[in-house]
DNA sequence: TAAGGTAGTATCCTTTTTTATACTGTTATG
DNA sequence: CATAACAGTATAAAAAAGGATACTACCTTA
């Protein structure tokens, strides 16, 4: 039992998730890992987001203290984000979750070409 | 650049949140990290979890290999769900985020402790 | 006969998340 | 003047996720 901002877990795995849950929180926070990057830069890094999830994930993650947000005052504006310390110590974890999808791909991709090797036309992308 | 059922990834992590991604999937694979469970238990292990939740979410963690499905073919009926291989090795990694939003909310705990004793009306962040 | 446990489905509904589109205001460039 | 870049907002709509309720089928117990 833990308690956030007047929400009470069960697990703390719960709070986790509405930390870093999400379709693009976890993903923002790996690429800030790497470098402090402007609003723009980040939406070039994440094509697919809209202007206004982006916006929205910042947000939050600003409010739960993962990220930074660094406004110069100029025209045009110019916003840098970076993370935090908290949001510093999620890297490494982050970055086993990352390799754990990689090795989870290739050992299924691995299987799978054993039992292609059974059947006449494997490659095509029926769908 | 990775491939898995016939979708593209930038990045590792997003096929990694399509297979661990979302409300309940983390939760279920933690809970099943202890034990083997059958259909009911989880159900009372999780409360709040609807029973079709429970299926599809079942369903999708299996369909992806990282749910074991037992079937005791008897009646009443008799359904156990465990951890794979695959399931098994993301354990280390749910616990680490688990303990990692445990030390988040202690470290916001005493720090907004801190805060609140020089505190009268320092605390809105206007915008 | 009725109720309760088992593991679900089926259907409809609500909520949340995500997307699409248009818009603001400033400066610089052509 | 028109366009583009910047960092967003506002609004509406669509899609996905999640929830509530009722239902199935079988057996046991009362």
């Amino acid at each position: 039992m833990i308690q956030y901002k007047n929400i009470q877990y069960q697990c703390s795995m719960e709070l986790t998730l509405d930390l870093i849950g999400g379709k693009w929180k976890s993903l923002i926070l790996w690429h800030l890992g790497e470098n402090t990057l402007r609003f723009s830069e980040l939406k070039r890094t994440l094509p697919q987001i809209t202007q206004k999830m982006l916006t929205q994930q910042l947000r939050d993650l600003e409010a739960d203290g993962l990220v930074h947000r660094y406004i110069y005052t100029q025209i045009p504006p110019k916003v840098e984000y970076s993370l935090t310390e908290a949001g510093k110590s999620l890297l490494p974890i982050l970055a086993t979750l990352c390799q754990w999808g990689l090795n989870y791909a290739n050992d299924v991709e691995t299987s799978t070409k054993d039992l292609l090797c059974h059947q006449s036309e494997s490659s095509s992308l029926s769908q």
